[in-house]
DNA sequence: CGTATTTGACCCGCGC
DNA sequence: GCGCGGGTCAAATACG
């Protein structure tokens, strides 16, 4: 029942716009991966190299070198006109560096994230185990990873300003919040909004660091990535004019980090272990979606693409403002975990 | 009115 | 058997 209504939903930007570009690698490979008995995750890092090394794809839109890299967008990674200063990318897990003036931020309007070595060096940085994987509930749920019809894996980032998860290229429904035990804050859950498709994930901030969000994906998405909604680009100091922009919570979101505020607190019983975090109208952030061009190609559409590809075509033409649906760099876990 | 979010209640598995 | 904790459901609510 969930899933049909799921299914008349139209396609609106906003805060759940976020996936798994890992997932959607997962998807396409998955059953190469079981076949070559290579552990899901695996695949997706292998996936992720290939997509950061691919100069068809990235070579006009990386930076020669580093230097270049930090000078152009020196706030994360973020591109363009809304730079998410307050972090959303495994950028900002490196040096923090100068704020970027306005004007080489309007010059960010290409990938100048990680460099290959970054994501490698954070992919590896923490090398999981299947136990670290698959954790006892998975097993309760699944069974044994050889026998697992889906993956579950955890990866860490860096939240957007206000705790928001940095998207990563699809739609998720939240559906449930609850406080896990020793942990100060709640955990939502989120499923794809996509018809069909059994992806889920849920979020908390890491108690070692706030700022860190610790996202667990169970699951595949049936299909690519939902880049169902590009926005339109647009200089900085349109951006600078939208409603929402620079100053609050919206623009803090930046690049790659949702931007919709949470409307509501815990849930349940839960709710009354903590107390709530300030209230933010909803409609703030729908707000900024007056700067939206939704584009709305078929799910079938994005599936066809390459996925990298489209991961990267989003990118670039998410360069705006406010909530751009995915950046390449918010993709990225900081921590595999 | 359509859609998304919130949140109280419920379900289920595990440990004691 | 019972309590606890994690996960999910679905009615209520809010917004454009």
């Amino acid at each position: 029942m969930a899933n049909q209504s799921l299914h008349k939903r139209g396609f609106l930007v906003q805060e759940q716009e976020m996936g798994d570009v890992l997932r959607a690698h997962d998807v396409a490979t998955t059953a190469a991966g079981d076949e070559a008995g290579v552990w899901p995750g695996e695949l997706d890092e292998q996936l992720i190299r290939e997509l950061l090394s691919d100069d068809s794809l990235l070579g006009s839109m990386a930076p020669p070198d580093d230097s270049e890299r930090h000078r152009s967008c020196d706030t994360g990674g973020a591109p363009a006109a809304a730079p998410c200063n307050s972090g959303g990318s495994i950028a900002a897990v490196h040096e923090p560096l100068p704020q970027a003036s306005a004007s080489s931020m309007a010059l960010c309007s290409s990938y100048s994230g990680p460099t290959i070595r970054d994501i490698e060096k954070a992919l590896w940085s923490r090398p999981y185990t299947s136990s670290q994987r698959y954790g006892s509930l998975y097993f309760r749920r699944y069974g044994a990873p050889g026998t697992a019809p889906e993956s579950r894996h955890t990866t860490k980032v860096r939240s957007c300003g206000g705790g928001k998860t940095p998207m990563d290229g699809y739609r998720w429904r939240k559906y449930g919040q609850k406080f896990i035990k020793n942990n100060p804050h709640p955990r939502s859950y989120y499923k794809c909004t996509s018809a069909r498709c059994s992806a889920k994930k849920h979020v908390e901030k890491s108690t070692d660091d706030p700022e860190m969000l610790v996202v667990t994906y169970e699951g595949s998405h049936l299909h690519g990535p939902q880049t169902t909604t590009l926005r339109r680009v647009q200089p900085p100091d349109a951006a600078a004019d939208l409603p929402g922009a620079a100053g609050d919570a919206v623009a803090g979101a930046g690049i790659g980090c949702s931007v919709r505020p949470t409307y509501g607190t815990s849930s349940g019983d839960d709710a009354r272990r903590e107390g709530n975090e300030p209230l933010q109208g909803r409609h703030e952030g729908r707000r900024a979606h007056g700067a939206v061009q939704r584009v709305t190609p078929t799910d079938s559409l994005a599936s066809s693409l390459p996925h990298s590809a489209a991961a990267v075509d989003a990118t670039v033409l998410s360069s705006s403002s406010l909530d751009s649906p995915w950046s390449l760099e918010a993709l990225l876990p900081v921590e595999r975990i």
